[in-house]
DNA sequence: CTCGCAATGTTAGCGTCTCTAACATATGTT
DNA sequence: AACATATGTTAGAGACGCTAACATTGCGAG
């Protein structure tokens, strides 16, 4: 039953002597300990079926203390989804590398790292773009958000032979955003029982990207 | 202070004596009384801040009460989300209206009123795709869902002069659908702060039709 | 008509959840 | 060493989901 319990600070990333810590009354970094915990349960369970409880459980701590690190449920949400935008920006810079500048396949490499992580994060994914909008509207969410789609425009911007982000790169960068957003929802619910594997996915990419980018 | 109380039973379809419901036992049609009463709620305090408690004091009645009509919370929004469904598909299919069959303008059509529905009614939209997945998934929800995409498929086909509904129409469809579903998302969430009145909207799924729709 | 049953309400209460208050313990600065 | 602050704990208030037990109503069979 407690199996797993204490699991999110055993396996942290400064791992001291497990032995020591076990006989602590302070946890070390309780408040990264909370976002990793947040941040299995929200995929394990979705984003409804998260509870702040839970989290106090697996991180193994009494169920006041987040408060001493975060004003309510939602800031911890807010935290979590936070990590999760990072990672997203920096996947899909990386995903960007070797292949030649003003080529439609980097636009093809953005949408597919979209779709991937919505697909394996798609808790994160959900919590920020699925309608908890009201309640996470944190502005630093918003600047993360603008900031990866900043990467698509640059792109855009290069495959039309541009050097700025005119009026026309946004409008197609909007619309290939639009694009893989919705797929992203779409596949991740099934619509698309037939899509195969990746290379159908990225079929489907390459098309779209060089639909959105002709006159 | 309760100057919304019991709304949801006044203005009902079937509005018999007032005076007369008042000293009433039964309710009348609780469960349709709970269900507009459920939609009113999500639409205003959106999907995760809906409670039953809350539905059960707009409608007037105990808080055991919905329990007669409805296995559980998720059970009201599922029956919520249904109707709201079929509202979705009526529109659609109205909209299509007076236009010309084989004309692009007919998927314009549907995509546009595709938006307006997502917006209007983002509380319902939102339960339907934004992440209640796990918990929302009767199988009639799946069902209604996919008759509205058929209509979507039968207009792409006669775009493209087909008979049939082929794979390559089922694949135009599939990316017109993502792309308005995704338009949706965002265009709710305020990420294109820029996006004018409905000319533009319009303009921007014409482009995107046509685009769809050639070779 | 009325008797009885099924349908549909109500009240009371359990377990869980979020969050706060009051108190306890650790940490680090002087 | 002593104190201030940070970070934990326990106890509990108030809301919610849901169930059990009981009350009222509507309706069909005798």
């Amino acid at each position: 039953m407690n199996s797993e319990q204490k699991i999110v600070e055993a396996d942290g990333a400064e791992a001291e002597s497990a032995a020591l810590k076990k006989s602590r009354y302070h946890h070390g970094d309780l408040r990264a300990g909370l976002i990793e915990a947040t941040r299995r349960l929200v995929e394990e369970k979705g984003p409804d079926g998260f509870s702040v409880s839970d989290a106090c459980r697996l991180a193994g701590v009494s169920t006041a203390a987040p408060y001493k690190h975060f004003k309510d449920k939602n800031e911890m949400l807010v935290a979590m989804v936070m990590e999760g935008m990072i990672r997203h920006r920096d996947n899909m810079l990386a995903a960007l590398e070797g292949i030649p500048e003003g080529s439609p396949d980097r636009i093809t490499a953005l949408g597919h790292e979209y779709v991937k992580f919505a697909l394996t994060e798609h808790g994160v994914f959900r919590l920020k773009f699925g309608g908890f909008t009201d309640r996470l509207d944190d502005p630093r969410l918003q600047e993360a958000g603008e900031g990866t789609f900043g990467i698509v425009l640059r792109e855009v911007a290069a495959c039309r032979n541009e050097t700025e982000i005119t009026d026309d790169v946004r409008r197609r960068g909007f619309l290939l955003w639009s694009f893989v957003h919705g797929l992203s929802f779409l596949l991740y619910d099934k619509k698309l029982k037939e899509m195969g594997g990746d290379t159908q996915l990225v079929a489907m990419l390459t098309d779209i990207a060089h639909r959105m980018l002709r006159d």
